[in-house]
RNA sequence: GUGAGCGUAGCCCAGCGGUCAAGGCGCCAGGCUGUGGCCCUGGAGAUCGAGGGUUCGAAUCCCUCCGCUCACCCCA
């Protein structure tokens, strides 16, 4: 039997609840912030990934989904969502529009990792970009945005943490800082530590071994070796926030993966103190789409889990709409009967009403059974005595009360209680 | 890539060396032939993850593989 593949999963009916709320939410909160869509392709040039992302990451190290085509060209399918959108704003021209540029998506995600709670080789994320407005106000409105997915979720709990890691200009010397530091204490590190203090010694901020925690207390901050530039940015930006009422917490060791952040970096974390701690991760990427072969032009976004939204969102058993409706079943007995059920049932779906009809050659006993466990409201009944006088039987099945009705009287009763309008 | 736990019908699960692998949910049918939700009865549905081994005999013990889950790394 076939499977779906590792790190893989559908999202079943029943399912669809969760997922259209936080989409409906997010678009909502798009339209008020005037954020507009854009769909970029599930596969790129992998090169892209390669110089927007970073060739040191682990993304690109080890997580890519590369394959090439049958004309030879290497691609990737979409690990993250930011430097396919600074692609788009290149190529389309969108440097010449009203900067900054807001825009948002919603897409799939293919990373090749060990999946876990949480975590999954194809995920889905909403993000959104600002592009081309290098002050700190731009950047309180992502965040507040960011935050607000999670408050108007109506998830408990959530926390807000915001850091910066300076600029290429005042990095460099952090990073000295911070490597002195830790020379000294190289043999008491977790051997993850010792490796990260090599390969990428921000890392070492956000170790989880506990052995590790007391050196990370005391270590350089990099908000205490900022330029004056970033300083200024850094200092604007916690007064924007603070004057929108955002609940933020400076976290010194927040620090993200992705090669093009710069300055300003945040996440909002849930409640459940798991180890996939990040709804919504995002950051400021001056650089990227210099990078990418653009004029320098600045730019803040953020991505968020939308499985991890959802996975909150069931633990804390917040309720959300329910998108099925309860449908009206057509009922019918006889062979004339069987063909007339459908006729009305096109009829009423005209009407915008929701129309089952029970599966034939089935006894009335077993279509009304059948009408029950659809949830159906109504059941029009359709046999031989209705078809005989020109009417049809229509059956409350909440009330066990029913009346017969003609087909234009059943239409627009039935339009009243089921149809579109109601939604119920 | 590393570590741990687990794999019995669509789902939850009992069985833990010995007759045709039990139960619940769900599904289908019937309960006087045109009426649901409760209840009752019946039915379909499992090569007990796969392969090999031990044994007179294995779902039950051993090995290998595969898969799933959780954690690390890292990330949404």
């Amino acid at each position: 039997m076939y499977r779906a593949s590792r790190g893989t999963q559908d999202i079943l009916p029943q399912e669809q609840d969760y997922w259209r709320y936080v989409q409906r939410t997010a678009e909502e909160l798009c339209r008020r912030f005037g954020y507009q869509r854009i769909d970029t392709p599930v596969f790129e040039s992998a090169d892209l990934f390669v110089r927007g992302v970073g060739d040191a990451t682990d993304i690109v190290i080890k997580e890519m989904y590369t394959f090439e085509d049958r004309g030879g060209e290497q691609l990737t399918l979409r690990p993250e969502g930011t430097a396919p959108v600074c692609r788009a704003y290149l190529e389309r021209g969108m440097a010449s529009l009203p900067q900054p540029v807001r825009l948002h998506y919603f897409c799939p995600i293919f990373r090749y990792e060990r999946p876990q709670a949480g975590r999954y080789r194809q995920h889905h994320q909403f993000g959104i970009e600002a592009i081309g407005d290098a002050g700190p106000a731009i950047d309180a409105e992502v965040i507040q945005l960011g935050w607000l997915l999670v408050a108007t979720l109506g998830l408990k709990g959530a926390s807000l943490k915001v850091n910066t890691i300076g600029d290429p200009s005042c990095r460099p010397t952090y990073l000295q800082e911070l490597r002195s530091y830790y020379q000294a204490r190289l043999a008491s590190l977790c051997p993850d530590c010792q490796a990260r203090y090599h390969r990428n010694p921000l890392r070492l901020l956000d170790c989880k071994q506990q052995t590790c925690q007391p050196h990370i207390l005391e270590a350089p901050r990099s908000a205490d070796h900022l330029c004056p530039d970033c300083q200024r940015h850094w200092t604007s930006l916690q007064q924007y926030l603070e004057e929108l009422d955002l609940p933020f917490q400076v976290e010194p060791r927040l620090v993200r993966g992705l090669d093009y952040y710069a300055r300003t970096v945040f996440e909002v974390q849930p409640q459940e103190e798991g180890s996939q701690s990040t709804l919504v991760g995002g950051g400021r990427y001056d650089g990227l789409i210099q990078a990418l072969g653009g004029r320098p032009t600045p730019g803040i976004g953020f991505g968020a889990g939308l499985e991890r939204l959802v996975l909150n969102l069931r633990s804390q058993q917040v309720p959300v709409p329910a998108v099925i409706p309860r449908p009206v079943v057509v009922a019918h007995q006889g062979k004339e009967a069987d063909p007339r059920g459908a006729q009305v049932a096109t009829q009423l779906r005209q009407h915008g009403i929701s129309v089952l009809v029970a599966p034939s050659s089935r006894s009335l006993r077993a279509q009304m059974r059948y009408a029950s466990s659809m949830n159906a409201r109504f059941v029009v009944i359709l046999g031989e005595a209705e078809l005989a006088r020109g009417v049809l039987t229509v059956r409350d099945m909440d009330q066990a009360h029913q009346q017969e009705l003609t087909l234009e009287q059943a239409t627009s009763l039935l339009s009243l209680a089921a149809g579109p309008a109601t939604g119920q």
